[in-house]
Parts: structure tokens; C-alpha cells; sequence
DNA sequence: CAACATGTTGTATATTATGCAACATTCAAA
DNA sequence: TTTGAATGTTGCATAATATACAACATGTTG
């Protein structure tokens, strides 16, 4: 069905230029006329999954979207089940809790939950992080194998801060010793100040990777260290690998 | 563009009916073939919009629409913009605060924010609420014609408690009673044993309406009584009102 | 086991998506 | 302001494709 696959061609496009399609810029890069790309697009905002700005006339993602990505949350037993949990959890570490899938070379974000402190780092649910640098990722990526990953990342993967590991042998490695220790670690390699730790689990039935992490700003562990971070990462994996039942804890 | 105007129908059956779809069932609702419903879902699950459980062969929301969702609510500035003061009030009043827009006689959630205790009444947004019974669906319909509500309603509202209104000539009533207190109310219309408050806004440049509300369970306010929510709520509506300037709060 | 649903695939045909062109707007530079 | 280019939209003839029908494999139910 070629032209559903070209709709879904341009809401890629939209996720990955930013949330904004012009007609023009669909037509470039779907390859076809801007006519036609002015009518797929309208289609697609008479279904209400876009909408297009009465002002500028660009479009957006509609309503209709929000809906359904309910029903995948609602679906996704994984994102409920972790809810309440992940909310003990950041209780606990006083810092954000995440929850993320494999979505090629990047983490894609499903759920994060705040800590009590007013200022938290969190990005909402949707958006998608780095996976090299990412602790997250790199939890992630340990759950593949070294070849795996290398043919992953056609390139060298993008510098963010001057922490973040820019070749491949150098994330391979970091990588390793994720799997030696049990969980990830990423020191300011994604924000500048900014720690993570992640632990990746595996429902070997659906043959997907989920991974929880913690993270802090380095400057509110000056007095305690990681260690309390860490030891309430592990307890927590331990009791959610065994809880969820058919989802197995693999690191 | 019929076969995109096909897909939008599909996907609006599967928000419809809970989540879940199957290609009989779909075939069926849109008219088509067996053969071509099941081509049309494979094209949606091929873009990752949907996706295919390899058991059951149900189709399911896929990690696409998690995405688009995400953009859409990055381009919402209003669900951004009401965050902080959402949690702020969620942490005076302790209890959920929520985030609705209307469609058609139902409340579209986009964002709850649960209150500190550990047991609350919230759903995850995307989903979707009876206008007739949830106070942020009374603080919507206020802000319209008794006519259109009318037109609004064709057959009677559905009876979900045994509070719930369910005449329109009932429910215009209390409407009514909404636009004179500037507040609405749903003691126990939607889900026994729990109230909502809720104020409406209007946006009068994308003429849409926004409501936000605070639910919280009766034996909560046996001490204290409804006032300190009222009042809370109402402060915030005052701030969100006048902080969003373009934004005209309507109530 | 039989009768029945269900999901998928192949093929000829008829519907439809496409390319081309024209038009109205918008925007930037002259 | 004027000119020129870029943008979004619509109409139309043609080529591409979505469709109906059928057959098949695989559960499901009585």
C-alpha cells in the first residue's frame, strides 16, 4: 500500500524535523510533487493525526495522535506496571526516574517520573535521547552484542559535551564494563553536570530491551557519592526482574 | 486522498474500541475486504504507527504514534506552560490536578499531575471522559451555547453513577449553575465516592477551550470541606488566566 | 472431525494517486 | 512600490495502484 507507506514516510519526517512539515519540505524529501504532498498532508489533517496552523500554514501533529498514543500506553502493560514502582523509586533517590525503549541509535523515552525537588531534569515522554550517550543506551546497548552495535552505528556517534565517548571502540569498551558492573553509567557524557545510571532488562518473549534509569546533578551527590543512587538502582531492578515475571532482568 | 482517509477511519476505530484491532473487525467497520484491511494495517504497522502482536495477530499502537504524540505536545505550548503552575497546585490542594480539551461530548485528558499521596484518582492522558459527568467537561460545556449543547448531545447522557445527569435539561441546569459560580462541579457523576472541580478557559485565538481540574476523594475532605480546593483552584485560575495573556479566562 | 472464522497472498480490473500546469499569496530584494 | 522567486492549493488526463475475488493456511468451535 504505497501511499500509506508514504504517509508514514512523513510523520517520520515530522518526528524527526522537530514537529513541523511544510508542504514544500515534504515534497523534497518524499520525492513528490508539492501537490500532492499539499493533498497527503490535508488527508492526514482531516483524520486529525495533524493539524495545520491556520497562520503559517505549516503542519502539526493533531489530537488524534495523542488518542492513540494512549492506547499504546494502555497496551504497553510494562509502562503501567513500572509506574508505581518507578515512583517509589524516585521517592527514594530524590531524582528523575526514567524508563526508555531501543529505538535504533537513540533511547526513546516513555515514561519519566520527577523527584520531590522542584528543579529536575526530565524530558516528556516521546522525545528520544542518543544512545552513546545516554545511560539508558549504553544500558541498552549492552544487552546486543559488540558486532550489533557496530553495524548500529554507521558513523561516529555525535559529540554533546566534552565527556561523550566519540568512537566506537571507546563506547565498546565503556560498554564491557557496563556488563562486568550490571549497570550503566553516564558521567555528564549527555548534559554537562548531569550523571545517569541505568539498569536494561529483557522480555525475551518480545524480544525487547527496557531500560529504568536514575538521573542527578553532580553537584547533589558532593556529600553522599553515587552509592545510595546505585544500591537503590539495584534493589529496584532486583524486585521489578522478578516481579514483572515474564520479563527477565538480564544485566 | 481516500485510501490516508481509510487509515485515519481505522485509526479512529482502534482509539474507539479500547486499543485493539483485528483485520475482520476492521474490514468489516470500513467496509473493505479482508484482504485489503489486512494490507492496510501490515502498511500502518510497517511505519511503526501500529504495530503487530505476533500472537494473537492483533494490531496495537506502535512507537510512531508515542512520537508524534510527544511533538504534539511540544507544539502545545499550553500543556508546557501550565506545568509548573499544575504541580504547584497539586502539591497545595494534595490531590490530582488535570488537563483536558474538549471533543465532542467527551474530555480529551492531556495531562494529569497526581498529588503527593501515594493513592490516586488519575488516568494517563490521551484518554477520554464523558463530558455530561467530569467537572472539567461541565467547565467546557459552560463556555458554550445552551444550543449548541443541544446540538452537542443527541441521544441522553449515559448513567454511570447514580449521580450522574442524565437529562440535558439536567445537566443545562447545573451549566448554568456553573457559569454563575465560575467553578464546575461533578460530585460523584463520574466515579462513586469522588469529586472534581474545574474552571474553564478559552483560548479566543484558536477558539478552543482548556480546563483544569482537581479531583480528590470524599472521605479527603471530611475535616476541611471543599473550600481550600475551591479556593486554590480559583487562585490558579486567576495566575493562569492573566499569566498566559493571549489566553482570556473565561469564566 | 467437521464446519467455520480468521489472516494472508496472487491476479485482473477499475479506481485513484500522480505529474503537469495554472493560479493566488507571501516574502525578499531591488 | 515593484519585481522575482517560493509557497500552498486546485483541475485534469494518464499512469499507477488499491480493490474485489478467490484460494490457501491456520486456528476455533461445536
Amino acid at each position: 500500500m504505497k501511499s500509506i507507506d508514504k504517509a508514514m514516510s512523513a510523520l517520520r519526517l515530522l518526528v524527526d524535523s522537530g514537529g513541523e512539515l511544510r508542504v514544500g519540505e515534504t515534497s523534497r524529501h518524499l520525492k513528490m510533487t508539492r501537490g500532492n504532498a499539499s493533498r497527503l498532508l490535508a488527508s492526514l489533517a482531516r483524520g486529525g493525526l495533524l493539524e495545520q496552523d491556520p497562520v503559517t500554514q505549516r503542519y502539526r501533529a493533531g489530537i488524534l495522535s495523542v488518542e492513540i498514543a494512549a492506547s499504546f500506553h494502555r497496551n504497553f502493560d510494562l509502562v503501567e506496571e513500572a509506574r508505581k514502582e518507578m515512583e517509589e523509586l524516585a521517592r527514594q533517590t530524590e531524582h528523575t526516574v526514567w524508563l526508555g525503549v531501543p529505538s535504533g541509535t537513540e533511547v526513546l523515552v516513555l515514561k519519566t517520573v520527577r523527584g520531590p525537588q522542584p528543579i529536575q531534569f526530565a524530558v516528556e515522554p516521546g522525545h528520544r535521547l542518543p544512545a552513546h550517550a545516554a545511560a539508558m543506551g549504553k544500558a541498552l546497548l549492552a544487552l546486543k552484542s559488540d558486532q550489533e552495535i557496530r553495524a548500529l552505528f554507521s558513523a561516529d556517534p555525535e559529540s554533546l559535551t566534552t565527556q561523550t565517548k566519540t568512537s566506537i571502540d571507546e563506547l565498546l569498551r565503556d560498554i564491557a564494563m557496563t556488563r562486568m558492573r550490571g549497570y550503566a553509567v553516564s558521567n555528564q557524557e549527555l548534559f554537562e553536570g548531569v550523571k545517569a545510571i541505568s539498569v536494561g532488562f529483557e522480555d525475551p518473549q518480545k524480544s525487547m530491551g527496557v531500560a529504568i534509569s536514575v538521573s542527578y546533578p553532580l553537584f547533589s551527590i558532593e556529600k553522599t557519592g553515587d552509592q545510595p543512587i546505585i544500591d537503590a538502582l539495584l534493589m529496584f531492578a532486583r524486585s521489578f526482574g522478578t516481579r514483572i515475571g515474564d520479563k527477565r532482568w538480564v544485566l
